[in-house]
DNA sequence: CGCTTTTGACCTGCGC
DNA sequence: GCGCAGGTCAAAAGCG
């Protein structure tokens, strides 16, 4: 998902930084912002599609349980199944692989509703993939936090080593992350975060050194067993502490909110792409001096 | 010296 | 109860 997520996001457009006003032609610096509001609308769309469907699925688990203190909570075997449809949906374009993620939940949550539900597993559980050098042997996810690892593991589905991970920002926090290869490709990082952090995020420095060290940013798709939502993160380079997220949340939240706060994460990311922000600038620039120009 | 990583052993849960 | 697989522990080694 991410890396042909990568290719085609309107976020990664070259929009020809460096070069000046002249050389990059507000023209077609236009038909790439019209192009990218396109394809963000077009994204909205899915993403609300989605989110109408997660919706009815919450409703539907909830006459299934038909208990409110059932809700939220994952037997492990739905846990594993998820985190192994989390580890073969990763290629693919996004609305296909978010809808096949969806079905195959649906699916299992019919399949197990009915079996015994277990009470502690109430950690939110959420996935980042993060695009490497394949010929990179770290096992290090880049989010801004420190990390201990504290063990390795060879996986029955999985030729590549699982590494566990415990948050060090915080003497007892008690967030773990799991961080393992795709089985499909081995140049992405598969990191499964699990609880909440009990301190405050890393500092805005922090992270941006961390994330920005290698260039890449993680994607973030994740399965949330606590609430069962379904997250879609186009946009966010940190995870759960991270101020704001796009995501398709219970049914609380109105569909006009979810794309405001959408569209809101979408010219938050732009305007904090220093790239982005510089092509603008030069666009308007040259526009201006064309109007001058034409004024004169 | 203190922190991190490595790695084999041990623990736990699940399916049969 | 047994075997398997995933997860955790903890001692030793490595590193700055």
């Amino acid at each position: 998902m991410a890396s042909e997520w990568n290719n085609q996001s309107p976020l990664s457009l070259d929009l020809c930084v460096g070069q000046s006003p002249n050389q990059a032609s507000a023209g077609t610096l236009e038909a790439k912002l019209s192009e990218l509001s396109e394809e963000n609308k077009r994204l909205i769309k899915i993403i609300s599609t989605i989110y109408m469907k997660q919706a009815a699925l919450h409703n539907q688990l909830k006459d299934l349980t038909g208990s409110p203190s059932a809700e939220g909570s994952f037997s492990l075997m739905r846990k594993r199944q998820i985190e192994s449809i989390e580890m073969n949906t990763y290629d693919g374009s996004v609305c296909e692989r978010v809808d096949e993620v969806r079905n195959q939940i649906e699916s299992n949550l019919i399949e197990h509703s009915c079996k015994r539900i277990r009470e502690d597993n109430k950690h939110n559980i959420y996935t980042t993939y993060t695009k490497t050098n394949a010929s990179d042997s770290s096992m290090v996810v880049r989010d801004g936090y420190h990390w201990r690892k504290y063990g390795q593991k060879v996986t029955r589905d999985n030729p590549s080593p699982r590494a566990y991970f415990r948050c060090s920002f915080a003497p007892s926090c008690p967030v773990k992350k799991k961080v393992q290869r795709s089985a499909e490709d081995k140049s992405v990082l598969v990191a499964t975060y699990e609880g909440n952090h009990n301190h405050g995020p890393p500092s805005p420095l922090d992270a941006a050194n961390n994330l920005h060290q290698n260039g890449s940013h993680p994607c973030f798709f994740s399965v949330n067993s606590s609430d069962s939502t379904i997250t879609l993160d186009l946009t966010q380079q940190e995870f759960k502490s991270g101020v704001g997220r796009a995501a398709c949340k219970d049914k609380d939240t109105e569909t006009m909110e979810f794309q405001n706060l959408l569209a809101e994460q979408m010219a938050s990311s732009l305007t904090k792409d220093s790239t982005f922000t510089a092509a603008l600038a030069s666009a308007i620039s040259g526009r201006m001096l064309q109007h001058l120009e034409a004024q004169n």
